[in-house]
DNA sequence: AATTAAAGTGAACTATCATTCTAATTTCCG
DNA sequence: CGGAAATTAGAATGATAGTTCACTTTAATT
């Protein structure tokens, strides 16, 4: 069927450009990346990246939105998966590292887009990927409520340990990054983190 | 002395030009506050902000330039001051929350800051600013290193937990940021921060 | 071949600032 | 008081970069 590899090949052209606003946006930032970059990028003509997207923000949203959507829905799946508190939060460390390891561009995206920085006055479509980012944190301190009623965990409030759990895996991903992922994984780190959060750093 | 006078009024109206571009900074980023922003809101001259600074780039750094010495000077003071690990521990986490208790606005350029991302392609002088922040982080390693080599904290490579709870600590000002610091100071968060970074959630 | 519609192009158009300049006004200080 | 220096409002300037559009190319179909 002709239309079917046209969808094909527009579906592909589409992947290509993101990937490569993907690249810049990470390096630049939102403000200091042009549509020209972006179209030398993707060896596109400006007008055909008008083409494919509405603005300059539409690109960096489309690609926001889809990372997100895709981090998260592993994330849930994996987790649902897990038996037990510790075993979900040891499922959460784990998938959570291993993404960003294979997203290392995505990541400073993905905590300009938490620190709510980039697209200040958010439209409504960046509103939509802020909420989700939220609900998932909800999401971690049900796992931590649920780890507390069955006697696992301590009465810590469970939105602020899903904060701190949360800190503590973005500044670990951070500082691996940062060191160019020296020797070893980021996903080894999942032991660190996970014995960290659970028993902390004081000798028992 | 009429010079000393005329220096004072000097610091005085340079206070308030840096705080007015503090707000508008922290509100809307340093790509999204013209310069006629700032100028409006510190009530100048556009012509007077360049008879006081050589470009907008210069307010930006050094704002975020005395913001973080001053920061960095206060928790360094306090965990000098404390005796044995665990009480420089809480002497950094106390003196954190309640620098920026105090200092709202500024926590979202220091996390642009920290994050990389607001002037990207740093300047020498932003260079320097990033350096100080490594640091620091150093200087909380250290804290933990011989926090170990005294027995008191198990044997957790000391940069990844330094990292690890300067994650905990930015995610926790953050979500009381964003909650409207609901009820009860950012400082009260003190214990809970210690405890989980000591302890962890598990029940013991 | 001819036709057609979609895809692609990039120069031109615009808007937005950072920065400089001007002219009028105010503030200092001898 | 008087004039020098600082300050102001805001109009030019210049550069950058998002967006548009009239036109060209491509490729499938007739």
């Amino acid at each position: 069927m002709k239309v079917s590899r046209k969808t094909r090949e527009g579906l592909t052209r589409r992947r290509e450009l993101l990937t490569a606003a993907e690249a810049l946006f990470a390096k630049n930032g939102f403000f200091k990346t042009t549509m020209a970059d972006i179209a030398e990028e993707a060896e596109f003509a400006i007008g055909t990246l008008y083409q494919m997207f509405r603005s300059k923000e539409e690109i960096y949203l489309s690609l926001v939105n889809e990372k997100v959507t895709a981090y998260l829905s592993k994330v849930e799946a994996e987790t649902s998966m897990a038996i037990g508190s510790e075993a979900k939060i040891e499922a959460l460390i784990r998938t959570k590292l291993n993404f960003f390891e294979h997203n290392r561009n995505f990541f400073r995206i993905y905590v300009a887009e938490w620190s709510g920085f980039e697209l200040a006055p958010k439209s409504a479509f960046g509103d939509r990927i802020w909420k989700k980012l939220l609900a998932h944190l909800d999401l971690i301190a049900e796992i931590i409520e649920k780890g507390t009623s069955t006697g696992e965990f301590k009465g810590i409030a469970p939105k602020e340990a899903a904060f701190a759990l949360n800190g503590m895996m973005n500044s670990t991903i951070f500082h691996w990054i940062l060191g160019n992922h020296p020797r070893g994984s980021l996903l080894a780190k999942t032991e660190v983190i996970k014995e960290l959060f659970l028993t902390g750093i004081e000798k028992s």
